[in-house]
DNA sequence: AAGTCGGGGGG
DNA sequence: CCCCCAGACTT
């Protein structure tokens, strides 16, 4: 209904962002439907200033579709370790590959084919149509949410379907018709420089005067806020088994659930599990030493992780082993061993919290 | 519509 | 401790 105004809010804006946008960044130089495409994944749900160093590696090690096709999925996850959304890493991976066996190694450039990729929302098309294939297409990022949110004061929490398609429809009628790849970097820019969540910089905004969340005084009341619900606690032991070459024994997870595809320490639901398992190979367990827990809590769960070290250095019972992960797909898991300095180089991909435990260990040494 | 995917930044 | 971040996918 509230139309008609639009040329206003993108020319404000525009003219904010030639001489106060990001221009920059990483993915913002050699611009191709690859590059963006890359950086737009690996931004999905995790800050700029985050990616950057772990995007300079991945577009080092991949710098085109083919070679990316080409690599092995655990090379891809070595690239990804520490990111987080996992999937993404290995969607990303996939989609590669479908490229080069279904669009001739040419990303494609339609919404439908686009859109069409694993990993590859509505908002991430648009964001690689608008700014790589000079296509007019809106996006609606955490950015966008909270810019829009605010101008119109949206009563209501964007995670809501009903609120997310209004979002929709203003952020489309809002694209101008020229220069929208300079618009889509433009609004994300004032999202995350200006109209941040908390404490926005007002003064300097090219919108202000239109805002009407600003003109409520109370311009962190939107967007609204999620409904919280409690996280539940759930309890791990990790078992450090180290040979005598020193090695760590490592499983590579299924590739479904939490860490999927990664190479993690045995997890088990109880310190008698543990016990259990190592008796039942037969290996000595005079030296398991409990180590300080610590937590770790994903976007939906706490972890209370208890580390459990056992040095065979000495004792060299290895027989053996299957894994232990509920895996339905009843592959064969086989174990690893690995060199503290060939993980803290990251030749696998393994979780945080592994990371922390692989440091600890290397310390005290 | 709700749940499942991480890890880190900043208050 | 809390919430959120250049979301997508599954159920």
């Amino acid at each position: 209904m509230s139309n008609q105004q639009p040329p206003q809010f993108a020319t404000q804006l525009l003219d904010w962002f030639d001489s106060n946008g990001r221009h920059d960044l990483p993915w913002q130089q050699d611009i191709n439907s690859y590059r963006v495409w890359v950086s737009e994944i690996m931004l999905q749900q995790t800050q700029v200033k985050t990616v950057i160093p772990y995007y300079r590696r991945f577009m080092q090690s991949f710098p085109d579709i083919n070679t990316l096709a080409e690599a092995s999925q655990e090379q891809v996850l070595s690239h990804w370790a520490g990111l987080g959304y996992y999937a993404r890493g290995r969607n990303l991976h996939k989609a590669a590959q479908l490229i080069m066996a279904e669009h001739n190694g040419v990303f494609p450039k339609d919404f439908d084919s686009i859109v069409g990729l694993p990993g590859i929302g509505r908002s991430t098309a648009g964001a690689i149509l608008s700014i790589a294939l000079n296509q007019r297409f809106a996006i609606l990022d955490g950015n966008v949410k909270r810019v829009l949110s605010r101008f119109f004061a949206i009563e209501g929490w964007p995670g809501e379907k009903r609120i997310e398609s209004k979002l929709w429809l203003l952020a489309d009628e809002l694209t101008p018709k020229q220069r929208f790849d300079d618009y889509t970097q433009a609004i994300m820019d004032l999202g995350a420089t200006l109209c941040t969540r908390s404490k926005p910089n007002c003064e300097n905004c090219p919108v202000q005067s239109s805002c009407l969340a600003f003109k409520q005084e109370d311009v962190t009341k939107y967007p609204f806020k999620k409904p919280k619900k409690e996280k539940p606690i759930k309890q791990a032991w990790l078992l450090i088994r180290q040979n005598q070459n020193a090695q760590i024994c490592l499983y590579q997870r299924p590739q479904k659930g939490i860490w999927g595809g990664l190479w993690s320490l045995p997890e088990f639901e109880s310190y008698q599990a543990c016990e259990q398992y190592l008796q039942s190979e037969g290996s000595c367990q005079q030296s398991l030493i409990e180590w300080d827990s610590f937590r770790h809590t994903f976007s939906h769960y706490h972890l209370d992780i208890h580390p459990l070290y056992l040095d065979e250095s000495v004792v060299s019972g290895v027989k053996d082993q299957r894994a232990h992960y509920n895996d339905d797909s009843n592959e064969e898991k086989p174990e690893g061993w690995y060199s503290i300095q060939s993980l803290l180089k990251g030749e696998v991909g393994i979780p945080a919290p592994v990371v922390k435990l692989m440091n600890r260990l290397d310390e005290t040494k």
